[in-house]
RNA sequence: GGCUCCGUAGUUCAACUGGAUAGAAUAUCAGAUUUCGGCUCUGACGGUUGGGGGUUCGAAUCCCUCCGGAGUCACCA
């Protein structure tokens, strides 16, 4: 808003004192250590102006001051214009945030456009890991931002429930099961089907090592054992409809869901749709005959159909094998058109590990080359890998941190140091047991999305969770203080800015408050939750300085106190909505 | 080997996308409360931004090169 206005008056001044137009005009924040809010970079204005950087920037400020009422003062260092902008600026833009009930959101209007966000996507064969977990909470937390920019956003899944994984839980459980169900043994239904996926290679690997030992080959080996040729048997079945099979694979999935939708509530996650695999695999296979009559795609003389990227300085790439069967592209192509005619998207997300970074670039292009318009607007949301304290995650190795141990472990601790430092009380238990869900996945998942997400990350719980510091709780705290100092107010906030002096900490303050809208714009654009993460940490951090050296609730003028109560009020509202964006419950007591 | 990504205080992360003396947190040390939650706040210490070269008024950021790490290159998903 104000950069906006400045830029015209310095496009004004320029053309004034230098004759010159076109000129980059380039603002940015003023650093701390400088007197001022606002600063103009005068490098680029050099050529224009024919005098030193300290002339230049003197000729404008001095310009500025007398032009713009806004301008209160400026000073200039090496190059740097500093504007300082009158007090009253910053108040009115405080008052008029401060009315606003979802200050920092747009609403989404009728004819918003759709955004499609794409995440989780597991496999049926086995429980959620963290893996999943920052795949999930960053999806996730990408759909909320996107939906306060202004977006019409939908969530969806596509659950990858066929195929020789899931066989092999099948098969394992037929010849090891003994008939034992989730309800039997007392057991979550995906943790369930993982043990038989275990089972599997556990019976698996000793045929092979009975197999070698007789003196087979080991890759004949792998092929050979009797239970990888019963599960390929099964998927064989499956694909043929046998009806037993069919029957068995829905009864195992249906435990997966089961035990999925648990580890998806405690996340507090919700899908608009979910797309399944065993629908849609058979999906793009006309799309390909389209790509041949345009020849986009050519078939090799042993019926292969191919694109060729080396023009794009990417390789050859399959699209249907020489069987006629697809392949993961060819999939992945006829997912991405059935969701357009199901939503009419204007933007998808990817929201897909970065080992798969070739895959989407790949998957865009021929997109692309086939004629789809939204194409430009899909976006592959790649993410690092999360590493432990004690090392990377190997399934072989099981160093595998599951989902829910996890997140159980988050809320047992979230227990503990709540109740060594025994402040809560009087708090009936549920309250309490709420209070312990809201700190630990707070950790979690503060502590997961403040990194930017292409960035491979290490995750520590000890550090998460950690009530001092860039963590959940530290704004969780914050904002139970604030909520204490409301409640003893307790009345209306009713200020005029008349008259009203302003600190610099208080002016600091409501400069971040400032920038809140922008930043859910920035991270919608960006993809980023990382922004809206460090932004909160940022305004509270400058919040407790305030909170640490202003007394509020004490003092003679009822104005002022009437005044840094909503100052307060404004901060707790923004750190609320800001923390929902990242999935984040904010108690107002803790 | 080809291609892609990454390398920033001891450690975990920032740096407004090319701008000022590279910032926080943590750890360590030293301080602060007649106050609204000390789960707080203020300092100090800590850096040749992996090395070298180049472009630019200006580089952690762009280009080249070397070193180190990761991913990916299946008629797998």
């Amino acid at each position: 808003m104000i950069e906006q206005k400045l830029h015209t008056v310095v496009e004004q001044a320029i053309k004034e004192l230098f004759q010159a137009e076109n000129q980059t005009i380039q603002f940015q924040k003023t650093r701390k250590e400088f007197e001022g809010d606002i600063t103009l970079v005068v490098f680029p204005l050099l050529r224009a102006s024919k005098k030193s950087p300290e002339q230049t920037a003197d000729l404008i400020g001095e310009c500025l001051k007398e032009n713009v009422a806004l301008v209160s003062d400026f000073n200039s260092v090496k190059g740097f214009l500093n504007l300082t902008i009158d007090n009253s600026y910053w108040l009115s833009q405080f008052q008029s945030a401060y009315e606003q009930a979802n200050y920092g959101k747009v609403n989404v209007a009728e004819d918003a456009p759709t955004h499609l966000v794409e995440f989780s996507s597991p496999n049926t064969n086995k429980p959620l890991h963290l893996g999943h977990i920052r795949n999930i909470l960053l999806g996730n937390s990408v759909a909320e931002i996107l939906e306060a920019s202004g977006k019409n956003v939908k969530k969806v899944q596509i659950i990858n429930d066929r195929g020789i994984h899931i066989c092999k839980s099948m098969i394992a459980w037929l010849e090891f099961g003994n008939n034992e169900t989730p309800e039997s043994t007392g057991m979550k239904g995906d943790h369930f089907v993982g043990k038989y996926y275990v089972v599997f290679d556990k019976h698996y690997r000793a045929e092979q090592e009975e197999l070698v030992g007789q003196g087979m080959r080991k890759e004949d080996a792998e092929k050979e054992a009797p239970l990888f040729k019963k599960a390929q048997d099964l998927l064989r079945k499956w694909e043929a409809k046998d009806k037993e099979v069919i029957a068995l694979w829905e009864k195992m999935n249906s435990w997966v869901y089961d035990g999925f939708s648990h580890t998806y509530k405690r996340m507090g996650v919700e899908f608009d749709k979910n797309y399944y695999e065993s629908d849609t695999y058979l999906l793009g296979k006309e799309v390909i005959e389209e790509g041949l009559e345009k020849q986009t795609f050519h078939k090799k003389d042993d019926g292969s159909v191919w694109i060729d990227l080396t023009n794009e300085g990417l390789d050859e790439k399959i699209l249907l094998r020489s069987d006629g069967t697809a392949v993961y592209m060819t999939q992945d192509i006829g997912t991405a058109i059935q969701r357009h005619d199901d939503f009419a998207f204007s933007h998808m997300v990817y929201t897909v590990g970065n080992e798969q970074d070739y895959h989407f670039k790949v998957l865009f292009l021929i997109l692309d080359k086939l004629g789809y318009d939204w194409a430009k607007n899909c976006y592959h949301l790649s993410y690092g890998m999360v590493d432990l304290p004690s090392g990377k995650m190997k399934s072989r190795e099981g160093t595998v941190v599951d989902a829910d141990d996890l997140m159980k472990e988050m809320v047992d601790s979230a227990k503990e140091i709540a109740q060594e430092l025994g402040k809560l009380d009087g708090m009936d238990t549920e309250e309490a047991n709420a209070l312990y869900e809201n700190i630990g996945m707070g950790a979690l998942k503060y502590f997961m999305l403040k990194v930017d997400p292409k960035k491979r990350m290490l995750f520590d719980p000890q550090e998460s969770i950690d009530f001092n510091g860039n963590t959940g709780p530290f704004i969780q705290y914050t904002h139970a203080r604030i909520q204490t100092i409301l409640k003893k107010y307790n009345k209306e906030a009713l200020f005029t800015t008349e008259n009203l002096e302003l600190l610099d900490k208080e002016k600091q303050i409501i400069k971040i408050l400032n920038d809140f809208p922008v930043t859910i714009q920035e991270a919608a654009s960006s993809y980023s939750p990382a922004l809206i993460a460090n932004y909160i940490y940022d305004l509270v951090k400058e919040f407790n300085g305030f909170y640490q050296n202003v007394p509020i609730l004490i003092g003679e003028d009822q104005n002022q106190m009437a005044f840094r109560i909503a100052l307060c009020e404004l901060v707790g509202r923004v750190s609320k909505t800001g923390m929902k964006l990242l999935g984040v419950n904010v108690p107002d007591r803790m």
